[in-house]
This record gives structure tokens, C-alpha cells and sequence, in this order.
DNA sequence: CTTGACAACGTAAACGTTTGCGTATATGAT
DNA sequence: ATCATATACGCAAACGTTTACGTTGTCAAG
């Protein structure tokens, strides 16, 4: 029951614990005739290398952490998560990392909370996500100089290594999209502008507006939105509007489904009384009624990324540090 | 930036190492003075204490493991993941405890993976979901001893730690709902069977026709449903039966909603042309059209009992730690 | 003044690895 | 036979803690 250790083996085989490392590691200087020996009582005795004192000693721990915010448990992009995690998991399986998931409140508070994570030396580095503007834990990890990488760009004065897919062309083509649909009411349903993601995607909205001469309506425009509710007060108030739009961008695919509802309460069909898309392009994209337009994350190249620029040396330039990936457009039946 | 230790507190305050750790871990045999002198160097120092250090020599990590099955990416129970994790993570950090994801692939390999888990002694217990019948990793665990709690009851070939929520039982009612409200003709859409919680879901609904003296027709009854394309396909099957089923209970909130979409195609309504009701309560389930009658996995309860029992030793008697939590039963619209 | 108890420390071992360095033996060339 | 070289090992330190045990000093009771 007791596990068996390098030195335990050492003593049946009559050698040192040295020799036995060695011989483990495929390291040079030991016999083949002793390795062999080794190796047959090491696979006998189901050893397995003790990972803690080998990080202890190696001052690493092929550890990553992922910080997951767990204050606002029904987040937005609730469905995201699940896929993000598991591919996570997937391509930390490739290089031989173990993926530590480690809950973190906002504010303050989750700032001492990533600190301990790494000062204690669990993990190498840490992948954040969420990224808010003038965050708290960006500013705490620059200035510290601790490893970690984003999920969404930098603001501009911390410049950092991350992982961002760029929201707005994606928002921008899609409205392109329905503007060559022939639509000129579009509104836009957006997330709270405290994260970037929603910012690009806004503007990726009205650029396009812009480059196409039509004039902006505020009223059109509405963001900040985080849940159910809101969401459909948001599209409520879009539908009595005394000219409605006949279009609606929406910066996320579950937005879409609570407004595709509201319509729908409203006698409205999408793809025929009106055009609505989404973002994210989640596995239920494909199901709403009629399946919805939008623009796919590429989770597998992110999630490889991540993981790639955590592990990397942070010698290399910034600017290779710095991935933008571009969304996929996947039309469909509602727009 | 290089992390400081305790034998560095140590030398600057002129004392030993163990001093230091007394003093910081608020062990007796230290005075008020030096103590406080202690502390307020390691405040200053940004002292963080090293977990894997602490973790080799006091002989457990106060981490637990969650091997995700990787191998079949898009699993059916895919939206419930996120809060199984999410809440999973909650609980750890009540209990000081870290959260490791380990990816699995499924079969003979899998249970190698979960085995250098837990025997490179990174993790002091493992959990495992998805519970399948001869269950390759429940037989090695057992068998070597080593800690693990599954969410899914046992085979009662080998006895061990479970929380479990009675599906049995919660679509015994469910099913007893949807007779009450008058219907006789009732379908069953069902997940593998390989899966304990397949056969006990599909066991309550045929317990509740039995006890109803409602003959049980095997056209209606239709397992083994994993992704999208076969729900629909078997919907479809049943749809189009010479004598149609008027009610379905399926085993899970996604296959519902696929049985929903195939049915609106037929340009039938739930709640009105025809009753359904699913399983796990997702959130999306108060979203759908109508929302949808399901049962909630207490998921809360779930995910403290699991962590619970992992850190929990194993002393005590096997019956404290077999939980079974009943689902709650949500009556929306669709039925 | 001795003895005992107790508080406040230091010493050292232990957790299981890896690795630089030293040493003995074998191998080859001269 | 001599010397250089390579090979195969052992020794010991190191990673940063915790903790059993030993040592010193203080103080009060006898």
C-alpha cells in the first residue's frame, strides 16, 4: 500500500537512489544491464515517480491554473465555459500539464487569491479570462512580474501576452452581412462595457454602420447586458420602439436565444419578420428555431495557444506573445 | 522576484527556521516579541509559504482530482458540466482545498491516467462521474486502495463512496405527473445503458407504468440516445408510430429539447398537442418554448457530499458514505 | 541551594527527487 | 607496463517545509 519510492527500489537492486534516477530517466551513466534490471522491479513494484518532490526540487510544477471567477456564478457565458475547460484540459494533456482550476472571488479579494496560487509555487503560470477594464489582477500580476496569460488583448498600458479572438470583425462582417441582406434598422444588444470583448464587439457594430452611411441611432443601441432579464427587458423595449429594427446584432448567442424568445412572444418569426445574430456560436446555435447566424470561436486554437504561451519562456518578443484569432462566420437560417 | 523562504525570514530576524515556522503557522514555543517580529517581516517580505514543500513533507496535497473523460468530447450531459465544475471549485475553496482537472481518454489508457494521478501523489482522492457498467477505473481503484468518491451509485459487486442523485425515483414521479394529467400513451427517450444512471431512469419510468396497470409497449421506449442526431432520429421514429404517444419522459433536459425541436416540425406544440418533461433542470430549461417541466439535480448538495467525501477518511462506516439526494421535481409548461 | 517545571528556542531528520562532483574500475592506445 | 580516457557508479547537497527531540535559561517551590 505504502508507495514505493526511488530509494526503496535502490535498496532491493542493491544501488543508489542516484542510479536509479538515472536509469529511470533514461539518463546516461548506468549500465544497460543494471537499467534493465531497474526497470523491471521499478514496472513489479508500480512505481510511480513521486510528482511533489520532483517539483520541489526542480522549482517547477508542470502545473498551470486556470482562475476562475466564482463570484458571479451565472455568468454570460455560461455555456462557453464547459467547452473552454475541457479543451483546456485536452491540450494541457499534450504537454504533459496538469490543469488546476482554481476559484477566485473579484475584487480584492481575488487578487490575493491568484497571488497564493502562484507565490506558493502550485502552479507556473496562471490563464485569466473576463478581462475588465482597468482590472485589478493584471495590474497585480505586471507588477509583480508573475507568469500569466490573458484571454482577451491588453488595454494598451500594461502590455502583456494573451490570447483574443477579434470581436470586432467578427461583429463588424456580420453586420455587413445583414446590411447586404438589405437591413438598415439594426440594433445592437450588447454585454457591459467593463470588459473589452464588448467594447471591440460595439465597435465592430457601428464601424460598420459607418462605412455604409447609416446614420447611428441610439436608441438601437443597447449594452450592459449580463442576464435572462435583462436581456429580454432590452429586446422589449427594441420591439415597442415606434420604428423597430428589422435587424439585431447581438454580442452573444445566448442574448440572441432570450431575444429570438421575446420576438417570438411577439408573434415574430427570425429569418422572415426579422434577422437577429449571435456570437460564440455555441453547440445549441444549431438547434434554436430557426438556427442561428453567428460567428465561432476557434476554441481549439485558443485553448492551444493559452496553454503554449503559459509554458513559454517569457524571453521571447511580446509581439509573437500576441495571438488575435478571427471568428468564423457561420450563416444560417436567421438572418 | 525570487520567492522568499523561511530560512531567509530566518537569518534576517536571527533565528532558526523552525522558529519562524511556529511563528507563522501560530505554533506554541514562541514568544509574543519574536513573533510578531516574525510575522511582521514575512508581511513585508511578501512571504508566501511554499505548498509543494509543505505538501512533500507533511505527506498529502490538499488537492482533489476530477478525471474528465476527454474521449468523447461532446458528451450528452455537456451543459451540465459547467456548474458541476464551476460549483465544484466553490466548494474547494470552502475547504482550503485545490481542484486538479485530469484528463482521461476512456478505456485501458484512461485508467493508467488515473492511476498517475494519484499515485504521483499530486492529488489525495480522485472523482469520477459517468459511471459505466464493469467499470474499467472502479475495479483498479478498488482494488488498489486508493481514494476515490464517484458521483453515480455503486455495482454492488464492489462497495464504495458515492453521491448519487435518485433517478429512479425522480422519474418515477415525473412519469406519475404526466399520468395524473391523464395520459396513457407515454414514450421514454433514454440515454446509453451502459450507464448506471441510464438504467435506473429508465427503470422508474417503467415502474410507474406498472404501478398505473398501464401496459408497457416497446415501440415507446427508445435508449441509448447520445448526441443530437440520434434523438432526433428516434423522436422522429416515435412521431410517426401508427398510434402516436401523446407524453414523453426523456433522461435529460438536451434530449427534451431535441424532442421538442423535431416535434415542432411536425407542427406540434408541448403543453398543448402533447406533454414532455426532461431531466436535470439546465438553466436553459425555463428558456425553451414552452419552458420545460424537469427534475433539478441538487447540484449544490452533489458537489459538497463529493468533496466532503474525498477528504473524508475512509474509517468510517461505508454506509455514512453512500448519499443519495433526491431530484426536485419542476412543473413548467410543457406538461 | 537544589530540584523541577516550563517556556523559548535550536538541531537535525524527514518527505522523494535530481544532479554536480568525486572515485573506482574497465578499456584502449602508446 | 603506463597513462589517458571513458564508463559506471556512489556521495552529498539541494529544493522548502514541518516536527520530534534536545538544550538552554528562568523562576518558583522545596
Amino acid at each position: 500500500m505504502s508507495r514505493s519510492t526511488i530509494t526503496a527500489i535502490a535498496r532491493q537492486v542493491g544501488v543508489s537512489a542516484a542510479t536509479v534516477s538515472r536509469a529511470l530517466n533514461g539518463a546516461p551513466g548506468v549500465s544497460d544491464k543494471k537499467r534493465r534490471e531497474i526497470q523491471a522491479l521499478a514496472a513489479e513494484l508500480n512505481y510511480h515517480p513521486n510528482a511533489i518532490a520532483r517539483n520541489l526540487q526542480g522549482q517547477r510544477t508542470n502545473t498551470i491554473a486556470y482562475a476562475v471567477d466564482v463570484s458571479d456564478r451565472p455568468s454570460t457565458d455560461l455555456f462557453f465555459f464547459k467547452d473552454f475547460i475541457t479543451n483546456l484540459a485536452f491540450h494541457c494533456a499534450d504537454y504533459n500539464l496538469d490543469l488546476l482550476i482554481h476559484p477566485v472571488t473579484s475584487g480584492e479579494q481575488g487578487v490575493g487569491q491568484i497571488e497564493r496560487v502562484l507565490q506558493s509555487g502550485r502552479a507556473d503560470g496562471v490563464i485569466i479570462t473576463d478581462i475588465r477594464h482597468d482590472d485589478q489582477r493584471i495590474r497585480y500580476l505586471y507588477e509583480r512580474k508573475l507568469r500569466f496569460v490573458a484571454f482577451g488583448h491588453d488595454d494598451g498600458i500594461y502590455r502583456y501576452p494573451y490570447v483574443d479572438v477579434n470581436g470586432e470583425q467578427g461583429i463588424y462582417r456580420v453586420t455587413q452581412h445583414l446590411i447586404d441582406r438589405g437591413h438598415h434598422r439594426i440594433a445592437f444588444l450588447g454585454l457591459p462595457l467593463a470588459y473589452y470583448c464588448a467594447i471591440d464587439r460595439r465597435d465592430g457594430y457601428v464601424q460598420a454602420l459607418r462605412d455604409n452611411d447609416i446614420p447611428k441611432i441610439p436608441e438601437y443601441i443597447i449594452v450592459g447586458l449580463t442576464n435572462e432579464t435583462e436581456a429580454r427587458i432590452a429586446m422589449e423595449q427594441l420591439l415597442t420602439l415606434p420604428q423597430p429594427p428589422t435587424a439585431f446584432v447581438t454580442a452573444s448567442d445566448m442574448l440572441a436565444i432570450h431575444a429570438m424568445s421575446v420576438a417570438h412572444s411577439h408573434g415574430l418569426r427570425a429569418g422572415q419578420d426579422y434577422a437577429i445574430t449571435g456570437f460564440d456560436d455555441l453547440p445549441m446555435a444549431q438547434h434554436t428555431d430557426p438556427p442561428l447566424t453567428s460567428l465561432r470561436q476557434p476554441l481549439d486554437q485558443i485553448c492551444k495557444h493559452l496553454i503554449e504561451l503559459t509554458i513559454q519562456q517569457d524571453s521571447s518578443p511580446l509581439e509573437t506573445q500576441q495571438i488575435l484569432l478571427e471568428p468564423e462566420l457561420i450563416i444560417r437560417d436567421s438572418s
